[in-house]
DNA sequence: GTGCTGGCTTGACCGAAATCAGGGCTTCGG
DNA sequence: CCGAAGCCCTGATTTCGGTCAAGCCAGCAC
């Protein structure tokens, strides 16, 4: 199982051998051969929070793969009420395929690092292996299962319950380790309480009080505005109205 | 272009011939040939207003193609709160690929037919057809662009925009024929007060509300409950809330 | 140091939509 | 014919979350 000993297949880019996306992102789905030709059309960017990815209405002329930090995906109405419609980890792809244009924004909420590739190299490969095309669909399809969940909060949760889900959501998403029901489970909050609410269709003082209300009853700690302690994370998934996901 | 001469070939199926599924629909990846094979598989049904074709954590034995009719997806809350999450029109693909059990209901809103295929059938036409797995991940990216577009509606739009959005969807998914600004257009609406309400994230009441007051405005007109004519397009979009999709 | 800015919290008040309630209409089946 | 059920409309009242306003605190420029 050593890399790089075929001779006539060539071993597997420096940049993209410890990266995630060769694992569990989209680039598993290449072979070595493909990987050089891929890797050589491929930029790393680091993103600060707030910089703008991509641009509602833009043309788009690069796909990325997301390495680290957390990427928001927000849809803007013309009098500025904003809402955001996905939040993105690593090792998601971001970008659209098969439009030019992007109806949504996409921006780093925080710290973000990428590893790009020009528009038309993406489409070249995927029309060469299938495999590549089949991970970006699995990719789409949970961010649709994702997207209904979300959906489900909006437009029938009470503001509670939002911001529990919310919680259980982010700690799952954020906490590598031992997911326990009872274990202390922390995490840092990716987004501010603004941008909480924009995700939630509610207003930042409402996030904020049910944040001290989580925090008063004893579910939730926070520390530096941040920084959450989720001591059981079952009292938490009480708060989140009524089980969607049955498991 | 005259169909099934080639000797070799197999002639197109009798029930696929005049099939929207062929044309628009995910069928039409298929080669007379897939077609044929594939044909053997499946099977009409009709199913009535309120029938359930998909239930929330049953195993998914079969999918299928919507080939008249609107179908409904719902989430349901364990106190009963419900949110629909999607509308599927004809030519549309119903079921979730690579997933034994599906997270979502799906119910007949109006009359349907469908034509269904055994789970196992879809997956092995999948891996032999990269062109059908490719009309389904478009499928989905336009599933996904919709449930992003209804995540701005049910976070930030208020309730008069929301039941004038939905009429606009609707009325941009019903009514085939010439799209003016400025004509008349009418079609029947494929859900109840209630079903509106459980998709807009509202109670019936409001909408019913709402929808009085766009009829007393003389923005649409209303007969028998369920016909809907919007004599004027653009003052109904006016009543959106400020544009999201750009163009 | 001072002042400014931006994120966060808290309180007082208000209003949009939910809830509660009643009544009309149509479609059933007896 | 009648009554029951479902869907829809409308009015009165309540309430949850939004709006407005003030203050705190950390970071930063000067």
């Amino acid at each position: 199982m050593t890399v790089g000993q075929n001779i006539h297949s060539s071993p597997i880019p420096v940049l993209c051998h410890s990266c995630e996306a060769r694992h569990s992102g989209v680039c598993g789905a290449l072979d070595p051969d493909q990987l050089v030709r891929f890797a050589e059309t491929t930029t790393r960017h680091k993103i600060e929070p707030g910089g703008a990815l991509i641009g509602d209405a833009e043309p788009v002329y690069s796909y990325s793969n997301l390495l680290s930090g957390v990427v928001k995906l927000t849809k803007t109405l013309s009098d500025g009420r904003q809402q955001i419609v996905g939040l993105q980890f690593s090792p998601d792809f971001l970008g659209r395929p098969f439009k030019l244009e992007s109806a949504i924004n996409a921006e780093a909420a925080t710290s973000v690092t990428l590893c790009s590739f020009p528009r038309a190299a993406v489409e070249r490969m995927m029309k060469e292996s299938p495999e590549l095309e089949h991970r970006l669909f699995k990719q789409t399809l949970n961010e649709l299962d994702d997207a209904r969940e979300l959906m489900v909060t909006l437009g029938r949760k009470t503001a509670p319950e939002k911001v529990a889900s919310f919680l259980l959501m982010i700690g799952r998403n954020m906490h590598s380790g031992v997911d326990s029901a009872e274990r202390p489970t922390c995490f840092d909050l990716p987004l501010t309480r603004a941008e909480i609410s924009d995700f939630l269709g509610l207003t930042n003082e409402t996030v904020s009080r049910q944040l001290t209300r989580l925090r008063a009853d004893g579910v939730i700690r926070i520390e530096n505005k941040r920084h959450v302690t989720v001591d059981s994370m079952s009292r938490l998934e009480q708060r989140c109205g009524g089980r969607v996901a049955p498991l």
